[in-house]
DNA sequence: ATGCATGAGTC
DNA sequence: ACTCATGCATA
């Protein structure tokens, strides 16, 4: 608990490494495969093409993936290994909190944005280990114990490196390697959010304090050493690791800017993947340009939408004229629509037991008639929603620590933006 | 803009 | 079996 505080560094403290989950009990996403099946009918729409600039390109890509989905969503069918996706290299750095094994994937459900012969896998190569070392640091904790802290520890920190600079928040280890010398950032995040999730710490004050540029006198302990790459240089801020104040700003200029551009936010997800190689969903850049993502996810994408922002405002006026990626044939559950009374209810069992085990969630699901398989994924998706930076509900807050403990619920309210 | 879902990676 | 990243489907 406190030890972190005083015994790691900064980095460590401000993210969870990774995956921490003492997790009693759950149940494995086992049964949520029934669902996948295969067909993948060679029936796919051709995507309609984006326009460069236009405004009213919004949706084309659900449109497209809609067509193609209703193919197919009259029953399962889908061939899980029908698309190949490869895109994986390009961020690979960034996202230290993913070590990518060795080949983990091939290919694995994505859309195969570009030709093969740009994707380059070289970037994996160094970065994961500054997640390892984190959690090998202090070996003495446990994975519960590390599990705490969250993302919200994006904003504390941001408090942190505004005052003492920034230094070392959340560098990472080594990076810097990357071929074109651009997109450094990514790395940022280090265990963040990925972290494997919560922690407990103290700092809810500090949270609070939010970006104020004034105060800061709490911890200053950070530089004990470790994360450096390479030495060398690295103040940029911009590149290497983002204050979580930064990207606020960020995404707040993003958006400003998209518009002005007349993107929509699925042009984006899609330019990015003619772009760079990894193609994002309009979901996606929404939860970025309103800060849900969490802080690990956040600093890999940042990169990736600068260079995009950069490009879009160049090329303002040139067709950026890429092709775009068909759909994919997987298959998917049906959404299940849980009324008002049930998610009430659930809200209720969630703020008594944030993580239910097999059997409660068992119970639960009889009594509530719901799929147990739908009342799991329901409880994952609550507790991921309560470690973005911007709950549902407000409040900012992080409360790692006595987030699901005992700790009443403090949920609060707080609207960031929009 | 968000809810429910999937899957990779990890414990 | 969980977390985390991501996205289809939907309100």
């Amino acid at each position: 608990m406190l030890e972190r505080d005083a015994s790691l560094p900064r980095g460590a403290k401000e993210f969870p490494s990774k995956a921490a989950t003492p997790a009693p009990g759950g149940m494995a996403t086992a049964a949520s495969n029934h669902y996948s099946v295969l067909s993948p009918p060679s029936s796919a729409p051709p995507p309609p093409p984006p326009p460069p600039h236009a405004d009213s390109g919004s949706m084309q890509q659900a449109a497209a993936y809609r067509d193609a989905h209703s193919l197919l969503q009259s029953d399962y069918g889908g061939h899980p290994l029908s698309h190949a996706h490869q895109w994986i290299a390009a961020l690979s750095h960034g996202d230290s909190g993913t070590p990518w094994p060795p080949s983990p994937l091939g290919e694995q459900d994505v859309k195969p944005i570009l030709h093969d012969s740009d994707r380059e896998e070289l970037q994996n190569s160094g970065s994961l280990q500054q997640q390892q070392q984190q959690q090998q640091r202090h070996p003495h904790l446990t994975h519960q114990q590390q599990a705490h802290h969250d993302a919200r520890a994006w904003r504390t920190s941001a408090d942190m490196a505004t005052s003492e600079g920034q230094s070392l928040v959340y560098s990472q280890s080594g990076f810097t390697l990357m071929p074109a010398g651009e997109q450094g950032g990514g790395g940022g995040g280090g265990g963040a959010g990925g972290g494997g999730g919560m922690h407990h710490h103290p700092l809810r004050d500090e949270d609070h304090h939010s970006h104020s540029p004034h105060l800061s006198e709490h911890g200053a302990h950070q530089h004990q050493h470790q994360q450096q790459q390479h030495g060398g240089h690295q103040d940029h801020s911009d590149e290497d690791t983002p204050t979580s104040d930064e990207l606020e700003q960020f995404a707040k200029q993003f958006k400003q800017r998209r518009i002005k551009l007349g993107f929509t936010q699925a042009d984006v997800g899609l330019a990015l993947g003619t772009l760079y190689g990894n193609v994002f969903s309009q979901t996606t850049i929404c939860r970025f340009e309103a800060l849900q993502l969490s802080f690990k996810n956040m600093c890999k994408l940042k990169p990736l939408l600068n260079k995009w922002l950069e490009e879009a405002d160049s090329t303002s006026g040139s067709p950026t004229s890429l092709d775009k990626i068909a759909a994919q044939g997987r298959k998917r559950k049906k959404r299940t629509s849980i009324e008002v009374g049930v998610k009430g209810a659930l809200e209720s069992h969630f703020l008594k037991c944030p993580k239910p085990g097999a059997a409660e969630i068992n119970s639960l699901a009889d009594s509530l008639q719901l799929e147990k398989e739908v009342v799991r994924v329901w409880f994952c998706n609550r507790r991921q929603k309560e470690k973005r930076m911007t709950p549902v509900g407000g409040q900012i807050a992080g409360g790692g620590e006595d987030m699901y403990g005992d700790s009443p619920p403090h949920h609060g309210g707080q609207s960031p933006v929009q």
